[in-house]
DNA sequence: TCAAAAGTGTTGAGTTTACACCCATGC
DNA sequence: GCATGGGTGTAAACTCAACACTTTTGA
């Protein structure tokens, strides 16, 4: 094992927030170094004696003060070898889901300041960031249709009409009503509460909870989640 | 960015082969350091100025003197800070499939000997290798229900059955041939030649050839390659 | 002529899609 | 009382799963 080796890991997170029919993502901006004033991905340099994920929840909470409610690896990007102006560095890039009762920010070390972004008016990332970006977008669309991790952007007592315009939103599809509620309570692990709620006007809606334990003992059993929406 | 890190970037190889319906895996046995005559995934150090995936193909062909298929990042295993007992590791674990036909190997540099072994009787691996490989056959059955990537462990032209057992052997369940088979055609991505093989005794049947274009241009209109082996 | 593998259709069950009207509330 | 979003069932189309016998070859 020759020991010359010059690269440095970073993580990078993307972490997604969902609020009034938009979804969001969540950029740093950078106080120092080449990238200067530009809005990045929220990450670092990776310690010696930490592990991947330990970094990432690290960095989050430094320079945004966030807590995530879902993260998982999502790609290292180091197929690019000047992808970092200041020298070779590979990113272990991690997807991750907001709690959106935690959108509240607070930057601190590194950043200057920590801002949600509506996906449909992002500024331009620096670095690679726009493609790691992409792909973590990609993943979520992806990953709504066999995963129900959409209740992970939502908050813990929701509407259904919140959850259809979430895959409306996110999937970028029409959607039947009955058909969809028809499917998510066939899986059984969505939990009517006996509360109401109303959006503004027109007629109160139940509020629904999902329901993490039946989850996890369906997924045990074998059990396949699916939402496709066509057209 | 404080410049203290002191992590080696590594990558490691899964390389899965297919043969006399049985499932094998590429292993190389260490020639130096803490591993040595231990067998591993072939792999090692990424140097500075290669990517990582020209990484995974240069250790290859070092170690084992083999190219593959298809290669796709796995994962990147960081989590474990002591993965490696001559320091901080991380490694970038790539999942790969060979052609039956290059199934001849030839060790190299740092690699004393490079083999198959069957996934159902494997030596201990070295390092955390066991658990990479295990993580890469997930990925294996996941994907080769939703993939078209049976193909490429086959050879070129391919008797059906032999597709059949591929996928028996892997998902490791019951198949229904003529159901199989109408679904694998209703693709529209595997081709008839007028050639036909024998297979020792029996009716030789006709081989068939996978339509790379054809899978392709499909892919971009929006299509979806799904095989479901219940039981 | 026997053993071994190849090839081939149909039916019933279950799932998915399409579709429209009444209900509860705030203004 | 009207505008707004919430809630609900059924029939037709389609897809999937189950199932068994004939054909071709080599020994």
């Amino acid at each position: 094992m020759v020991n010359d080796q010059k690269i440095k890991v970073a993580v990078d997170a993307i972490v997604f927030g969902y609020k009034n029919s938009a979804l969001y993502v969540l950029l740093v901006q950078q106080k120092y170094g080449p990238m200067k004033g530009k809005w990045v991905l929220p990450g670092g340099l990776v310690q010696t004696d930490e592990s991947l994920s330990e970094a990432v929840r690290r960095e989050l909470k430094e320079e945004a003060g966030i807590q995530v409610n879902y993260l998982e690896q999502l790609y290292t990007f180091g197929d690019d070898i000047h992808r970092d102006p200041r020298g070779r560095v590979i990113s272990v890039a991690y997807f991750a889901l907001a709690d959106p009762a935690k959108f509240s920010l607070q930057a601190d070390t590194d950043a200057e300041d920590a801002q949600w972004f509506d996906m449909d008016s992002m500024p331009a990332a620096g670095y690679d960031h726009a493609v790691i970006i992409t792909a973590a977008h990609d993943r979520l669309r992806n990953k709504l249709s066999y995963q129900p991790i959409g209740f992970d952007l939502l908050d813990k007592e929701f509407l259904f009409s919140e959850l259809e315009n979430l895959y409306c939103t996110i999937l970028g599809s029409e959607i039947d009503r009955r058909n969809f509620r028809k499917k998510i309570m066939s899986y059984g692990i969505v939990d009517e509460t006996n509360k109401t709620a109303s959006v503004g006007s027109g007629r109160p809606g139940k509020l629904f909870r999902f329901n993490t334990r039946k989850y996890q003992s369906l997924q045990k059993v074998g059990f396949h989640f699916e939402i496709n929406l066509r057209k």
